[in-house]
DNA sequence: ACCATTTGACCGTG
DNA sequence: CACGGTCAAATGGT
């Protein structure tokens, strides 16, 4: 079985790597092509760069310098410790949005700090929950293992993944998210947690969007698969 | 008791 | 004034 879906998850990814490659446009030129980030010019990211930034303000929008944002379904298996910190009702947005900061961020002044808002896709088509996952700041923690989670834009660069897995852990919370990501299959949930974290170790890792989007995609591909139309 | 989450209030920006 | 982002007390789980 888990041959199975290693062979599925292959093929897709080639189709996803040949679909990218076709669907590319100038703006994604600036994506990772390794990771495959889809970067959103939503109107967030439209406002929050006309934002002026006052560092002495705790209170204030954010710029979109430092942020990138994607679509997931799995917006909580990034490979990073979360700890929630807020969540508002956006206006026109069916779901409201989650904040996050990173754990370590007081006792080692993370500032990364991520926000998960449920997209407003109409549930019940074959198609699964979708979030949009905005990425600010960037990590300047080591993780629980000590590893040094970067601390700066290595998007190109390979992070020393660590072996234990006792990192890949991610806060995950969210009864909304649960109910609508993770659904009713346990069996899915675990083979699906089981295989991204497999995955998170021998792949290299960003810090800053610290998922591998591979990984994400696998996961995603997983549910699909077992999940045939229902 | 400790820790993470929830939730309403507060604040800055546009 | 509306909106988005953060704070902090209250709450719940372990």
């Amino acid at each position: 079985m888990f041959q199975d879906i290693l062979d599925c998850s292959s093929k897709a990814i080639t189709e996803l790597q040949l679909q990218h490659q076709s669907d590319a446009r100038p703006e994604d030129a600036l994506v990772d092509d390794k990771k495959r980030v889809r970067r959103i010019s939503s109107d967030d990211c439209i406002k929050e760069e006309g934002a002026t930034a006052n560092p002495h303000h705790q209170h204030k929008r954010r710029r979109s310098d430092d942020s990138v944002s994607l679509e997931t379904p799995v917006p909580h298996y990034d490979g990073r410790q979360w700890r929630k910190y807020g969540q508002k009702h956006i206006n026109k947005a069916k779901h409201p949005r989650s904040y996050y900061r990173c754990t370590y961020s007081k006792e080692q002044d993370c500032k990364a700090t991520k926000t998960v808002q449920q997209q407003d896709e109409s549930t019940g088509t074959d198609n699964p929950v979708m979030y949009t996952v905005v990425y600010h700041g960037q990590h300047t923690c080591k993780d629980n293992n000590g590893v040094d989670s970067g601390t700066d834009e290595s998007e190109t660069s390979t992070l020393s993944c660590s072996d234990s897995r006792s990192s890949i852990s991610t806060t995950c919370t969210d009864p909304c998210d649960h109910q609508t990501s993770l659904g009713d299959n346990k069996l899915i949930e675990k083979s699906a947690d089981l295989v991204t974290k497999s995955m998170y170790e021998p792949l290299d890792m960003n810090p800053f969007a610290p998922l591998d989007l591979d990984s994400w995609e696998l996961d995603a591909l997983i549910r699909f698969h077992l999940k045939p139309d229902n």
